[in-house]
DNA sequence: TCGATAATCTCGATTGTCGAGAGATTATGA
DNA sequence: TCATAATCTCTCGACAATCGAGATTATCGA
């Protein structure tokens, strides 16, 4: 068992990361006149995307935790842009599906397929047993911060 | 060397906890009423404390990248509440210290502190070697996310 | 058909942020 | 010393993102 200073520097340096990943989405807006939110949206349509799903736009708003009043405005915005296309899904007329324009899709997979590259790369230098520690300490420190997010 | 798949994640995984941690923040806003600045604010006045420094109005803006119209509201807001008060610098009388009350600084350590405590207790399943591996990689990682984050 | 339900949008108000510039204080140079 | 520049914070007006309430449109079940 390390010490504890030892044990708070590793907490620090989740931290740290938690700063500098932030602030990777933030260039991306900033990079693209979007902002925060807007970025967030457009990773979670991206996300649904890759999973084979289409975001409606009430699914959207609970990605993002916006009323439907804002998830209407961010919608707007996107749009706008170009960014993400309105489609009346033909199954069920009343549901808004959401597409990713090709632009914005090459422009977020060039941007955070590039950190994706650049991270799995640096993992090379690491053997098995290395990489399944991490992946034990990574889940283990998810679960403890996932109990704080939620109720304590 | 372990295989992409597993790499990428590990890559997922970095996010996910990037995501918890954010909403760590937010769940710590919404108890207090606060917004998402406001916290990074007073983050930033806690870690100066915390290295022995009284942070300025305009060292706080620096900090958490606001202009300095923001951050006299953003200061309004947290002497409202009586989360900080101002206090003129003698040395400088242009300048303006930020301090913690207690009570504030009590709630972010019962908030932070406890997730801290959590943390640090989780580590004690790894072992000194282990827990090496854990920090190269997290330095390794917040490196090139670094470098994300910054000019690409 | 008709009422109930669901998804989305419109409108008005609030809030956080910014740019421009003012006021006060300190540093610099002739 | 005194004038000027630099620094720090604040005020003001404008704008953009968000919300709550309620309206609108589409679908479903009886």
């Amino acid at each position: 068992m390390a010490d504890a200073d030892e044990r708070r520097e590793l907490a620090l340096l989740l931290r740290r990361l938690n700063v500098e990943l932030d602030a990777v989405g933030q260039r991306f807006a900033d990079l693209h006149g979007l902002n925060r939110t807007d970025v967030r949206a457009l990773v979670a349509i991206m996300d649904a995307a890759r999973r084979g799903e289409a975001l409606t736009a009430g699914r959207l708003g609970d990605a993002v935790d916006l009323r439907s009043a804002s998830v209407t405005a961010l919608v707007d915005r996107l749009e706008k842009v170009g960014h993400v296309r309105r489609v009346r899904d033909p199954q069920d007329r009343r549901r808004v599906a959401l597409e990713m324009s090709d632009t914005a899709m090459a422009a977020g997979a060039e941007h955070f397929g590039a950190l994706a590259q650049d991270l799995t790369a640096a993992m090379e230098d690491y053997s098995d047993e290395e990489l399944a520690v991490v992946r034990r300490f990574l889940t283990d420190m998810t679960d403890v911060i996932t109990r704080h997010s939620r109720g304590s």
